[in-house]
DNA sequence: CTTCCTGTTTGATCTGGGTCAAGGCTTTGC
DNA sequence: GCAAAGCCTTGACCCAGATCAAACAGGAAG
């Protein structure tokens, strides 16, 4: 069994996407306390997988700490991932009881998860809720287009310097960092993952991040500590326009 | 000015996501009454273009007939069509103030509209509505996630099978036909307009739209209009497991 | 220390789909 | 009727990225 619960502080799920403190802060008392009192942790390892495609999926969840991807598979043995989970992104769709893809935690993962039935009850009940879960949403169907614009349209050198972009960017966010300066950082994901983020082979992948290195647009240090010189100069080889929607 | 406003009954307007008639039959009266009030129609004819990436919108709507498309389009042309908005679609986001993408009318269409400012107040008061809002948003979202399976690892000849597979079953649900027996249908889009949803050159579409009419998979009488005569065998040819999500 | 294992890099070659180019088929307008 | 404009098809050729193959690097186990 690749799932364990675990006690963990109230204090630590901050960046849950339920916002149990805002909701608290802005709310009446029970709401905070139904949501708290629902509420549980599971940890998983890295490369344990924590639902499988079709798997009956019980309960919602948003990341705490760690990473985790979707991704869906052909018969054939084609991947192609189609979700990135960062600390504060959610997992789960109300309404549907199984899993639509598998997810995977690709470094060590702690989830804060409810279980589905009485999250639906307070959703119902707490339209805040689904007011967040709706903004969430739209900002997932926003990232996943232009994840469509790099799967269709870019060339292999795009989109290794666009999902270099997208993490050094989120990871900038998460840590509250100013984005511009060198920005350094590990990448969170083996070449193949990064491969089956971009529609690529894992030798393409390599090969790409080679000639960036080559061409002084990051600095690697080992395989996976990366420093980026100039931003603005990773943008403009990502084919982006300008600010490339940096948030801030 | 691309816009014109025009008189439509009340009930030529029962494909609105909104769902006029079932808040109607469910809710209190004076909801119903809010939406209908601050409802318009919009028409525009087949290649002019709704709104332009970047451009105010003031307002959020809904497909009610014809066909509109999301598309993005990098500076030095190359286009991507990230969304295809069929009858009963919704157009636009609450809380956003400018249009993230062009959208363009590829077929005569008329959309069923509601001024942004008015229509978000309403959600708030109104529960249900926020809440079909989150259910189309995640529909979308998940068929967002299998065009990425398509865009990343699909074969020319998969992508095109995929599509027609997709319209296919689109036109069969809004026809209510049953999905079995031959399936006979228009393509609503041009070769260049599949191209740019698919991430391949007109040309390839053209050839392997003619690879699969030489194949039998379909059957084409002039260059739009296609008949299916085993829905199954294009869906191997799509590469998609085997009911592929048919609904119903 | 050596061996193994996993992830990665690099090279050689192949190929699916892009690019460039030439016509063909309809529709619209004169 | 003819001409022009769109849209589509087909052919010839090319190249970015896939595939096949070999070797390398670093950490863990013995």
């Amino acid at each position: 069994m690749p799932m364990q619960e675990m006690q963990i502080a109230h204090h630590d799920c901050g960046d849950c996407p339920i916002r149990h403190r805002a909701v608290c802060a802005r709310c009446e008392a029970d709401e905070l306390t139904a949501l708290e009192q629902m509420k549980y942790y599971r940890s998983y390892q890295a490369g344990q997988t924590v639902i499988w495609s079709g798997d009956r999926m019980d309960f919602v969840a948003s990341v705490v700490t760690g990473i985790a991807t979707l991704t869906q598979t052909m018969e054939d043995g084609r991947r192609q991932m189609v979700g990135l989970l960062l600390p504060s992104d959610f997992l789960g769709r109300p309404g549907r009881t199984t899993a639509a893809y598998d997810v995977t935690a690709t470094t060590d993962l702690v989830m804060c998860c409810f279980r589905k039935k009485p999250f639906e009850d307070l959703m119902l009940a707490t339209p805040h809720i689904g007011q967040r879960l709706l903004e969430m949403t739209l900002d997932e169907l926003d990232a996943a287009r232009e994840w469509m614009l790099l799967l269709g349209r870019k060339t292999a050198r795009e989109k290794i310097a666009s999902l270099i972009a997208i993490i050094a960017r989120r990871d900038a966010t998460l840590r509250l960092k100013a984005p511009k300066g060198a920005l350094v950082f590990d990448l969170p994901l083996t070449r193949e993952e990064m491969a089956d983020y971009l529609g690529l082979t894992l030798e393409t992948v390599s090969r790409q991040i080679s000639a960036l290195k080559r061409d002084g647009v990051i600095v690697l240090d080992g395989k996976r500590h990366v420093t980026i010189p100039d931003f603005d100069r990773l943008l403009e080889e990502a084919g982006d326009d300008s600010d490339g929607g940096m948030p801030g």
